[in-house]
DNA sequence: TTTTCATATGAATTATAATTCATATGAAAT
DNA sequence: ATTTCATATGAATTATAATTCATATGAAAA
């Protein structure tokens, strides 16, 4: 592995690593939305969205647009399509019954 | 997306979000070792090494065979690998410079 | 130009995870 | 059967991250 892959995974496995920025990466591959959208959609405080949407942005897995005040976010779906796509694969050849397992309860 | 991927890509990208295992899987992908081969290779605690182990263990991220008193651990090349590789990837077109990104230093 | 709307930010709190240390387990060798 | 070697485990500590709440910023509308 090239020097320094490690710490660039670790960034970006962490900031993947998290309910809420994986729920609203998910909504966001539906369409692309707004803050307060996205807050309706979610369900949370617009203030937890905006926080949660920094890292996502900076790590450039999702991106912005500006309308007037309205800030529009969007995934940027080749990388975040390629990524689910990939954990559901492996989860469904390693992990196809319940139990200490990504499908599971633990 | 599928009911539930987004919790199981939770666990998935939570299992990797930590240093260790990710330094773990960057030896484990050069050649299968033994525990206290990583502890060596990592300049890590035995303990500690085998804290980490479990998790990717049951991800199904490494694969063990036990050898006598030895417990053999190789990577599952085929996830970790893929992973790596798209990690790579995005890093290269998103993050050619230093800066509040993947190779910055923040 | 002040009020409203949309979003962002900082600091405090709370929750979650990593690490360490002591010790247990369990297989093989003596 | 006891000692040694390899690994695993539990509990306590420490470190890291998420969430909340209050408030700031900044664009547009009134």
């Amino acid at each position: 592995m090239k020097r320094g892959l490690s710490e660039i995974c670790y960034k970006f496995f962490n900031n993947l690593s998290n309910p809420t920025r994986l729920a609203t990466l998910e909504k966001l591959m539906k369409k692309p939305m707004s803050v307060n959208e996205l807050a309706d959609a979610l369900g949370q405080e617009q203030s937890m969205v905006s926080h949660n949407l920094k890292p996502l942005l900076q790590c450039n897995f999702i991106f912005i647009k500006k309308q007037g005040k309205r800030n529009i976010y969007s995934a940027n779906r080749e990388i975040i399509g390629t990524l689910f796509k990939v954990v559901e694969m492996h989860a469904e050849k390693f992990c196809p019954k319940e139990g200490k397992c990504l499908k599971g309860v633990n």
